[in-house]
RNA sequence: GGGCGAGUGGCGAAACAGGGAGACGCAAGGGCCUUAGAAGCCCUCGCUGCGAAAGCGGCGUGCCGGUUCGAAUCCGGCCUCGCCCACCA
């Protein structure tokens, strides 16, 4: 059997990454490198944070496609002079854990410990520069304490309320879910596909309405685009009038009742030839006529059905029926039915509309199928639209009133404000906003989340509903559950933990059973990074102040509705609780592109496409994954995986270890090997070199600012080429030599931190020098001197056509360039049949010469 | 149905503000070195016409049109794919 050699071979060591990354990360650990002092003024402060992950117990190709580049960042700021403070954690809580349990009869604790330090293990490999120092795991009691805490000052602020309302629910994970958990037409749960149904249930909610306007504002926010229109989207804010229709009076019934509908487009107010109301409407019982009442029933039956199995696509046939009632138009008097149908949604606006069919598409299907009256009342001058197949919605913004009365003949903006305030002199309407955000739904019918601190006393009435008091805190889980119940609330189940006492009258008390949304744990760990063992509240206000906020957060985009949301919110609310200073989170944003399965699928442990980055890191080590990830493609792009090109990368650091460690080896199999380039002298190709290391370093100093890492690695894969060709010759020798291969260590440090460590390591011992690690050397700063050229390549172009191209001086004048083109040969061939037209010039990029027939 | 984004060689991609399309890498082919090589080094590599070759042309960034001296880039229309939303008054 052959065995590795104990002491290395004669000749150049091998780049041995399996050596030397285990070696320098236990270094570097040794040393603190990365455990930032968040006390220390004497740096400028840079909070970097990226998506803490669940343990699902896997950390695959993903997660290392959002750290490391991640830490390459953080890497590159600190050598920029900055104070970096880079933590992790763990988004412990969920269900999962939960499923484990159930399936596996092990604790969801005992799991979820179980995955971290194995994905912990694998984070590790990585080598990045996070602070393990200030690590933090939301299913930790010192952390969800403060989850607890927080909730009571939420419920004090009236940020947390109880009540009863149609919620979805998810009846395979046997919980409810927030508006925003719930996806697609199809409504889905987020998490395992199953299609919700509609329940009425007492829940507990975060009043992010509250925000809903300042949530709109992204002023002074470095977003991606697209998270801003989605929110955006998501938060739907409508600006139009509410308006009060009167019931009126009838042989059945005496009137009065108000009905309130919201509308965007009170300019079409004489337009409504009829009012619709949800289903679920509460004054439909009181204003049904006897004749109708079988109908109306058997339709609210219909449509409560409906909306719990399935919501038809959007251009299903209109369906309602009319309740027999009347209702007057407050403007015009008019009198127009009142239906009831499922188009109208009660858990929007008002529940309520006025119908104008002739201006909305879903009033004018609904007015065609039951043949209610159209009547335009907003047209372009001049012009009747023709009401045979479709409404007239658009917005040319010359429309004026049609059939308005007063307003007739009013440009439809403005008829729209006089209505508005008729209205408001009359008391029957005012201007309104309407958003579609709702509240957020926090509480969840689990058992390993954060119990809601609440009690609801069982001996004095008086008491009710009970916060747990803050000494109190935490309300602890239970951790005696040796079988994890398949069906039903494990805190509900459990046979001693609900009962409790009341806190206020001491008398017997049942605890709140529900948890918290993991949402709740993710919209502020940031904070408690800064201070995660801090046991008189949840966030150090002092370290707050220094650090927040957050400078630059990087993650995956399909959380813009959700914690990318959520999180502001509770940025708002902490604000408003006096608890931090800001009122945004982060200040910029960077969702990093999905890496897909090699079948082009997302990836996932069922289709069996997940790639392990153990395997990779053993092959080709840690440097080589980070780098290939990078270069494979922009940050920001979704692609598959693919394998084939980390050899591209891995032979680059290895042709990088070859031109650092033997200089001056030649190549065999190459008769050039060791020869100057063609026409050159030793000092030309010197300068040439060193001239390209800075401009190198130009380059990529400036592609940092928006992480174009796979052109800053070209950049360095082609200076290394450079060395490569000039490995063995008498260059090798010279200072510029080896300043080239200094710097590119320097650039390459962030991004491949063990090689460059290790390179460094040894160029400073054959130096004599004194070691530091690379890590703490200050990014070196380009020469503009060699970075400027004094002679440049022109293409020259004749009608727009390369043809030929010229070297000129930088200085030459446009002059002067013009006469040399107009010169050449291969321009003058064009020149036969034509005449000169014009000579566009573009300094330092190209000439032009455009010519016509003579 | 609406909104947003994207479409460039066999493949991943690059081209910063309208100025040399395809940098860098993968794969492929040829050569060198080698006992040998899966290592290393060198060369070729968008399609196509003429040519023995050096070379000289034509076409080419999803499609059709436009603006411009000049378009992958800007404008209009269309096609395909992806994501988000989906009766939101």
């Amino acid at each position: 059997m052959t065995s590795e050699p104990t002491t290395e071979p004669a000749g150049p060591p091998r780049y041995n990454p399996a050596e030397i990354e285990p070696r320098w990360q236990a270094r570097w650990e040794e040393l603190r490198l990365h455990t930032a002092d968040l006390y220390s003024d004497a740096k400028p402060k840079f909070y970097l944070l990226t998506m803490y992950p669940y343990p699902s117990g896997d950390l695959h190709i993903g997660h290392w496609s959002i750290i490391a580049p991640t830490d390459v960042a953080g890497r590159f700021k600190r050598m920029q002079g900055y104070n970096v403070f880079f933590p992790f954690g763990f988004d412990a809580f969920g269900l999962p854990a939960e499923n484990a349990a159930i399936k596996g009869g092990i604790h969801p604790r005992e799991w979820t410990d179980r995955n971290i330090d194995n994905m912990r293990r694998q984070v590790k490999l990585i080598g990045a520069a996070l602070d393990w120092s200030k690590e933090l795991i939301t299913a930790d009691p010192t952390y969800y304490r403060w989850n607890q805490w927080l909730f009571l000052r939420f419920m004090e602020k009236g940020l947390a309320y109880r009540q009863m309302a149609p919620v979805d629910w998810c009846p395979k994970d046997l919980v409810v879910l927030a508006r925003e958990q719930v996806l697609g037409a199809d409504r889905v749960c987020w998490r395992c596909g199953t299609q919700v149904v509609k329940r009425d249930l007492e829940q507990w909610f975060f009043r992010t309405t509250k925000y809903a306007d300042e949530l709109l504002n992204y002023d002074g926010l470095r977003y991606p685009e697209p998270i801003k229109v989605m929110q955006t989207n998501w938060i739907g804010r409508s600006e139009g009038a509410e308006i009060a229709f009167e019931v009126a009076p009838d042989d059945q019934q005496p009137g009065g009742e108000q009905i309130r509908v919201f509308t965007t487009r009170p300019d079409t107010l004489f337009g409504a030839t009829f009012m619709v109301l949800a289903p679920e409407h509460p004054l439909v019982d009181a204003l049904t006529h006897p004749e109708n009442k079988a109908q109306v029933d058997a339709y609210r039956t219909e449509a409560r059905r409906k909306s719990e199995i399935d919501r038809l696509s959007t251009d299903r046939e209109k369906t309602g029926v009319a309740i027999g009632a009347h209702a007057i138009n407050p403007i015009s008097g008019e009198q127009i039915p009142i239906w009831i149908a499922d188009y109208v949604l009660s858990t929007y606006g008002t529940g309520a509309i006025m119908a104008v069919p002739a201006h909305d598409e879903r009033d004018f299907a609904f007015a065609q199928r039951f043949s209610l009256p159209i009547r335009v009342v907003v047209a372009p001058r001049d012009v009747v639209p023709d009401m045979m197949d479709t409404a007239y919605v658009a917005h040319t913004h010359d429309e004026v009133l049609l059939n308005s009365g007063d307003f007739t003949g009013l440009p439809a903006p403005e008829g729209a404000r006089q209505i508005t305030a008729r209205l408001e002199e009359a008391g029957k309407g005012k201007s309104a906003v309407t958003y579609r955000l709702r509240d957020w739904l926090v509480s969840r019918q689990r058992g390993w989340g954060a119990p809601i601190p609440v009690v609801y006393c069982e001996a004095d009435p008086s008491c009710g509903m009970v916060p747990v008091p803050d000494d109190q805190l935490p309300v602890l889980l239970p951790d005696d559950i040796v079988q994890w119940p398949a069906q039903g609330n494990p805190l509900e189940t459990h046979p001693t933990w609900k009962h409790t006492t009341c806190p206020s009258c001491g008398g017997p008390g049942r605890r709140e059973t529900d948890t918290m949304d993991t949402f709740v744990d993710s919209s502020w760990y940031w904070w408690r990074y800064l201070s995660p063992g801090k046991e008189d509240g949840p966030i150090d206000r002092a370290l707050n102040d220094a650090w927040c906020p957050v400078e630059q957060y990087t993650g995956g985009a399909e959380h813009a509705v959700l914690h990318l949301m959520y999180a502001r919110f509770f940025a708002k609310a902490l604000n408003d609780l006096g608890l931090v200073h800001e009122r945004e989170p982060w200040k910029r944003l960077f969702n990093q592109g999905q890496i897909l399965g090699e079948d082009g699928e997302r990836m996932s442990k069922s289709r069996g496409n997940v790639q392990d980055p153990d395997a990779l890191v053993a092959r080709y080590g840690a440097d080589t994954v980070r780098l290939f990830l990078m270069f494979m493609k922009p940050w920001a792009a979704d692609a598959p995986w693919n394998a084939k090109g980390i050899e591209g990368v891995n032979r680059f650091l290895r042709r990088l270890w070859t031109v650092a460690t033997d200089p001056l080896g030649r190549e065999h199999g190459d008769a050039e090997a060791g020869r100057l380039p063609a026409g050159q002298t030793a000092a030309d190709a010197a300068d040439d070199l060193l001239r390209t290391a800075h401009r190198t370093l130009k380059k990529i100093t400036t592609d940092h600012a928006d992480f174009g890492w796979n052109t800053m690695i070209s950049a360095l894969m082609e200076l290394t080429n450079k060395l490569v060709r000039l490995r063995g010759s008498e260059v090798a020798s010279l200072p510029a030599w080896d300043e080239t291969v200094r710097l590119t260590l320097l650039m390459l440090a962030p991004m491949a931190p063990h090689i460059s460590e290790e390179l460094w390591a040894r160029r400073v011992e054959a130096l004599g020098e004194e070691w530091s690690s690379i890590h703490t050397q200050s990014w070196p700063v380009f020469d503009p001197a060699l970075v400027a050229t004094d002679e440049i390549e022109l293409p020259i172009q004749v009608n727009g056509k390369l043809r030929d191209t010229i070297s000129v001086p930088t200085a030459t004048s446009a002059a002067e360039i013009e006469q040399l083109v107009l010169a050449r040969d291969k321009v003058r061939a064009y020149l036969q049949d034509a005449e000169v037209a014009r000579v566009v010039q573009v300094p330092g990029r190209l000439v032009n010469v455009v010519t016509k027939p003579k």
